[in-house]
DNA sequence: ACTCTGTTTCGACATCTGTCAAGATAAGCA
DNA sequence: TGCTTATCTTGACAGATGTCGAAACAGAGT
């Protein structure tokens, strides 16, 4: 059945060269799956365009009641790709580098990827 | 009350300098949406670990039945993140680079991202 | 015809999305 | 101190969407 399984030696290209375990791919699908979402991509995008941003900003960016938008920073949260901090009145957050660093080496180098098709 | 945009001249950072629009949203968040399943994670990891997978082999990795998996292996055609071709009995799936390649441009690559906490 | 492979259809069940209302925390002012 | 306002989060709810398996269907080879 399982077709002559390939020794490639390739470290080069997408996804890596080991596949994702089943014990990662619990792990990290919850972070791609925070992303799935345009509003919470935008909002990540937006996070991450400045070294930190007020939800007050946020809500304003979007046609999106506030407590939608604050159910959708508490996924980004638990996701582990967003942190934030209280200062006086106002919440300041954050991306957390380390976490998109996980997703695009999970990713691979495209770039270098080779054009296989 | 945008605190002062960033002008950043460096392209290096995550989820790139320019945020997100929404059109751009709209068509993206569905790959990232793909991913968002361990099964379906696991899934593109292993087609891309070769140069082409049979289904029959990534029904045998999975405790899915093989709907389950015809099902999710769908959601990933349409998203454009793989692509599949039938040759004689066999389907044979393999990874479209170019999708990979959005999305890891999009995020970026955090790892020379400035260290901003 | 028969078997094997893979997809589609259909249904049950669970999870997610977005809104309203209420609660928690902090600042401003008398 | 006490009252008021502003900001943000949480809880509860209806509607939409996703997950998965059993059965039925379609292609390719024997």
């Amino acid at each position: 059945m399982t077709t002559t399984r390939l020794t490639l030696a390739a470290p080069c290209c997408a996804l890596g060269a080991p596949p994702v375990s089943s014990a990662e791919a619990e792990s990290i699908a919850p972070m791609f799956k925070a992303l799935g979402d345009p509003a919470r991509l935008r909002l990540v995008s937006l996070i991450a365009a400045q070294p930190e941003a007020c939800v007050c900003d946020l809500v304003a960016a979007f046609p999106l009641s506030g407590p939608t938008i604050s159910h959708h920073l508490k996924v980004l949260r638990q996701a582990g790709l967003v942190d934030c901090e209280r200062r006086g009145t106002w919440v300041y957050y954050w991306v957390r580098p380390e976490a998109l660093a996980q997703l695009s080496a999970l990713l691979g180098r495209p770039t270098s990827a080779a054009a296989s098709r």
